[in-house]
DNA sequence: TATATGTCTATATTTCATGTAGACTAATCC
DNA sequence: GGATTAGTCTACATGAAATATAGACATATA
């Protein structure tokens, strides 16, 4: 399960990607819009851009920004943000560089070679998948709806 | 992160498939030869039971033994037995069929989406290697250890 | 200088994972 | 059939982490 802060982020950067004509955003106004808790959500933009997926701008007019194209920002890098690296052992954390605390052998763990596998075919997606394929998925499955219902009527 | 339910368990059914010539086992016995908590493996034994992954005899003589061979057990089918179904996000969760909280509209989520590829990813890896497979990865590592060591002298 | 806006520190609350204690049930053996 | 062995069940203790909230602080603009 990824966390609320992960489902959050996304979502605060997905508004944003998807809001044309619009480059600098107010925390309280994303937060409105995708019904996020303000407080948390300001903690939540913080991690983002000292992750350098956001920039941001004090004082009047100012606010959050994109730091790159939506194109160019993978849900993986998003994701690690807040998630730390994916590993789903600690000792395949290459940030924290930690063996298992339970581990008897760790050169011949099975457990980690299997769950290796696992963390490759993980970052496999995440990492392939932009915040712009992101939207244009869920706008697809939009487009899907909107047929189907042209078609009841 | 997958729990130490998962790893425990994992170590325990790991020992009783590479222990040959025995095919009933004390809780007390693989807790000692896996470093394992004895009432914490209780229960996690007690799981994999429910899960119709060991079986059980009480009494003198009794103890756990492996319901199926090693090469009929998914790793996938183990792990779900501790973290439940594998699901990234709540709303691709098959049992506890549930809408995650938070979604404005889950049928052009985004993000269930990207996460449905990773649930897929993760399925496709641990339910093709079962416990014969995780021991037999095991045993290949510990071979090139011997060798190298051998090399060395 | 006043105001708008992001930033930081501290803390409250809840939930969950890990682990322990002790009573209970069932099977075997003598 | 009583003693012993071994799994099963219920309850709880503890600590860590996730999810928030409050309020003071820093900085940019007008």
């Amino acid at each position: 399960m990824i966390s609320m802060r992960s489902k959050y982020g996304l979502k605060a950067l997905g508004y944003m990607a998807r809001t044309t004509g619009k480059d600098s955003f107010l925390i309280a106004d994303i937060a409105q819009a995708e019904g996020i808790p303000k407080k948390f959500l300001e903690a939540i933009l913080l991690t983002l851009k000292n992750n350098g997926i956001l920039s941001s701008r004090k004082g009047p007019g100012g606010g959050y920004s994109l730091a790159k194209s939506p194109a160019a920002l993978t849900i993986g890098a998003i994701v690690r943000s807040f998630e730390g690296d994916l590993a789903p052992v600690q000792c395949l954390s290459e940030t924290q560089q930690a063996s298992c605390p339970e581990c008897l052998d760790e050169d011949t763990c099975g457990i980690k070679l299997v769950m290796s596998d696992v963390a490759s075919a993980v970052s496999a997606v995440l990492d392939n998948v932009t915040l712009a394929d992101m939207l244009q998925k869920s706008e697809f499955e939009r487009q899907k709806r909107t047929q189907m219902m042209d078609f009841a009527i």
